[in-house]
DNA sequence: TACAGTCGGGG
DNA sequence: GTGTACGACTGTA
């Protein structure tokens, strides 16, 4: 018997039976250990169905152990009677979808469960957990312990080779000559692609001397790692990208979903066992928090950090629910299927409404303060003990246990603030800080996401009146904070879901603020917080209607100079850069003028600015990927009833034969040819003589309007000396 | 003018 | 493998 303490790297499925873990130990080495796993599922159904299916599991090769149980469905006040099955957790999946084919009518519990959360339900394991483990010669887990848990803020750190793979140039603006392999301390190699065969000689002995544990790439999923792949099937060349030996990698296709309103494209995965592949362009998560945030999102989530990195928070904060269920004895429906209770019309006028959301007094404000509560719809999560099992308001605060949703959040939240509160005593350069920002980061779209998970249909532990609770509890809290504020003799400028603006005279200091944020966190019982105070701040109107007010276009400059600005062009995906960043450097200059006198003078600064940039754009001397319109495909081609300048630039690109799935991107110029557009990907680059300037121009106006109008300030575009000072 | 198409939002 | 809202706004016909 042999023993070891080491990180947990990766957990899967063996070929055989059980699963496979990988340990990198205290002493460096990587262990590829083996531990029998056996899993449970169960089905409920009219007794007759139940005693065929039994039948039939009797009958088919797989070795099952069958009995009758009892369960709890959150969903049902009974106890469900279950025939439960346990099987070994490789045979699991095929066994499960061959009874659901066989047996559709029947309901199915805890059959699509991720390894790694039933892992994680029987031994606390988690990504990177720190374990104490027995095995014998043949590498076979005996006794595993978890010594450590996600919860942990400074968890003993694991020491990880990592080998970064990249082409030379970004594949989407021109074609690559070269891979550059490097490790973290940018020591590497340029690899030839001209050269297949010393490309794949030169990577394997990297791979073999280095043997990293993640390797990180810029399009390895979609191109790097299918055509070394593919190469080395060519060449007949063993290339050692995987780790393990007994498995293949695996492929995961595209796909395109909806998601918040939009489609979303999903590219192809490449999954590699034993390491792990990260390709960093096709991470959410890697290109908002870093390698960090993927880690730290492993750890709490229980998913494999392949996984991790590429799945939404929906699904991240979904397996912590699940595996929230699995420790408590709680069922895991398949197919939920579940309809909304019928309401009284009271009810519904209560009830159906989302966050609160004000009409903003119009105009320029100075010396306003926005409060904002922290994580405002998960605290009444938690705070209120609201869960699908527990949603009925007259239920609300009677439950003694806490819900689910609730069980799931808290240590979430509490980590977050935990958090949150070193990150403003710790210096920048502190080595904990960056992974603390990643970390918080990360925990914040979990919990946003949480919020709109209680609310999907399809969830699995979703329900539309505990939503419903949620933001009948958050419009409470924020009209609560409103009277609050005005019993102290703040005026209401607006509010917004989780947000309010207040000025008050003789208030322009964060410690003024200081007994209104307490008194609100006393009367709600939630935590509220100064996002900042604005020099000014202007509140835009309706471009249908000036005399109304939208709730959430303004843009303003806190007192640090910082600038904040929500709705405006600068804030769309699908503005060219030139327009974007023109409009924050006007917004920037405004921002500039430390008083209202001083306004004056930085608008004629600001419009001089213009100037110079409207006599580039006419001179075409604004480079081309300045111009660049990006927008999100919403369906194919010949789904287009109208031809948007989208589908225009689609029609171009399939001329030639790329194409361009629902949800991909597509970049575009606007022209002076026929089409009116030029799709960016398209091989020729138009002559900066055919770019259409009025387009932008016209997008420029707008943006420029839009800055300008709270100030009462109307230039024109033309301005004959400004031109002629960029001829000269 | 009506309808089609795109975007943001939370922090 | 997991949020098909909703309203502001612009473009097309």
């Amino acid at each position: 018997m042999r023993d070891c303490t080491g990180w947990l790297l990766d957990l899967y499925p063996d070929s055989e039976a059980g699963v496979v873990l990988w340990i990198v130990t205290q002493t460096g080495k990587r262990l590829r250990l083996r531990q029998p796993f056996t899993v449970e599922f169960a089905i409920a159904g009219p007794a007759p169905r139940l005693r065929s299916a039994w039948q039939w599991l009797r009958n088919q090769p797989i070795p099952v152990k069958l009995e009758r149980s009892q369960g709890r469905d959150l969903f049902l006040t009974e106890p469900v009677t279950l025939l439960s099955i346990h099987t070994d957790a490789a045979c699991q999946p095929r066994l499960f979808a061959q009874l659901c084919k066989a047996f559709p009518d029947l309901d199915y519990y805890n059959a699509d469960i991720q390894l790694s959360l039933r892992h994680a339900a029987l031994f606390d394991t988690f990504p990177l957990a720190r374990c104490e483990i027995e095995y014998d010669a043949a590498g076979t887990v005996s006794s595993l312990h978890v010594l450590d848990s996600p919860w942990e803020t400074d968890p003993q750190a694991v020491s990880l080779r990592i080998l970064n793979l990249d082409s030379d140039v970004d594949p989407q603006y021109a074609p690559p000559q070269s891979l550059l392999v490097y490790d973290d301390a940018q020591m590497g190699e340029e690899l030839a692609l001209a050269h297949p065969q010393k490309l794949l000689e030169g990577l394997a002995e990297i791979l073999t001397a280095y043997d990293p544990d993640i390797l990180i790439t810029a399009y390895g999923d979609s191109w790097i790692l299918p055509y070394l792949i593919q190469k080395s099937a060519e060449l007949h060349f063993s290339l050692p990208l995987n780790r393990d030996p007994e498995h293949r990698i695996i492929r995961k296709n595209e796909r395109s979903y909806f998601s918040y309103g939009h489609i979303v494209f999903n590219n192809q995965q490449i999954h590699l066992f034993g390491r792990l592949h990260l390709d960093k362009k096709n991470s959410f998560l890697f290109k908002d928090c870093g390698l960090e945030g993927v880690l730290e999102s492993a750890r709490v989530t229980t998913l494999p950090i392949q996984t991790s990195a590429r799945t939404s928070p929906g699904t991240g904060i979904s397996s912590m629910q699940v595996l929230t269920a699995l420790r408590n004895h709680i069922l895991v429906p398949w197919h939920k299927q579940q309809v909304e209770q019928v309401k009284t019309a009271a009810e519904m006028i209560t009830y159906d409404q989302g966050g609160l959301v004000y009409q903003p007094k119009i105009g320029l404000h100075h010396n306003v303060a926005e409060l904002d509560f922290i994580s405002m719809y998960p605290s009444v999560m938690v705070k209120c003990n609201i869960s699908p099992e527990t949603s009925r308001p007259d239920h609300l605060g009677s439950e003694t246990e806490p819900g689910l949703v609730p069980l799931t959040l808290k240590p979430l939240l509490d980590k977050r603030v935990k958090i949150k509160l070193a990150l403003g005593s710790l210096p920048p350069t502190d080595p904990r800080y960056k992974r603390y920002q990643a970390a918080s980061a990360t925990y914040k779209w979990l919990l946003v996401t949480c919020f709109g998970y209680l609310g999907y249909k399809n969830a699995k532990f979703g329900r539309i009146e505990s939503h419903e609770s949620v933001t009948m509890m958050g419009r409470e809290a924020l009209l609560t904070a409103k009277e609050t504020a005005e019993d102290m003799g703040y005026e209401i400028l607006h509010m917004y879901v989780d947000a309010l603006w207040v000025i008050k005279d003789g208030v322009s200091r964060p410690d003024q603020l200081g007994p209104l944020l307490d008194a609100i966190s006393e009367r709600t019982g939630l935590s509220i917080a100064l996002d900042g105070i604005y020099r000014w701040l202007a509140f835009l109107p309706s471009r249908a209607d000036k005399r109304v007010a939208v709730p959430n276009r303004y843009f303003g400059v806190f007192q640090d100079g910082s600038i904040k600005f929500r709705g405006i062009e600068a804030r769309r995906g699908d503005m060219p850069p030139f327009v974007t960043d023109t409009q924050i450097e006007l917004v920037k200059i405004l921002a500039s003028a430390k008083s209202p006198a001083q306004l004056t003078y930085s608008i004629q600064q600001a419009e001089r600015f213009l100037q110079q940039k409207v006599s580039l754009l006419r001179l075409g001397q604004i480079p081309l990927n300045q111009l660049i319109i990006s927008q999100r495909l919403s369906r194919e081609l010949s789904a287009y009833k109208s031809p948007s300048p989208a589908a225009r630039a689609l029609k171009q690109l399939q001329s030639i034969g790329q194409d361009k799935r629902p949800g991909q991107k597509i970049r575009f110029l606007y022209t002076l040819t026929h089409d009116g557009v030029q799709a960016w990907d398209l091989p020729e680059k138009p002559l900066h003589s055919q770019i259409d300037t009025t387009e932008y121009e016209k997008l420029l106006q707008r943006a420029v309007q839009t800055v300008f109008d709270p100030f009462a300030y109307h230039p024109s575009l033309v301005k004959e000396t400004a031109y002629q000072e960029c001829l000269c």
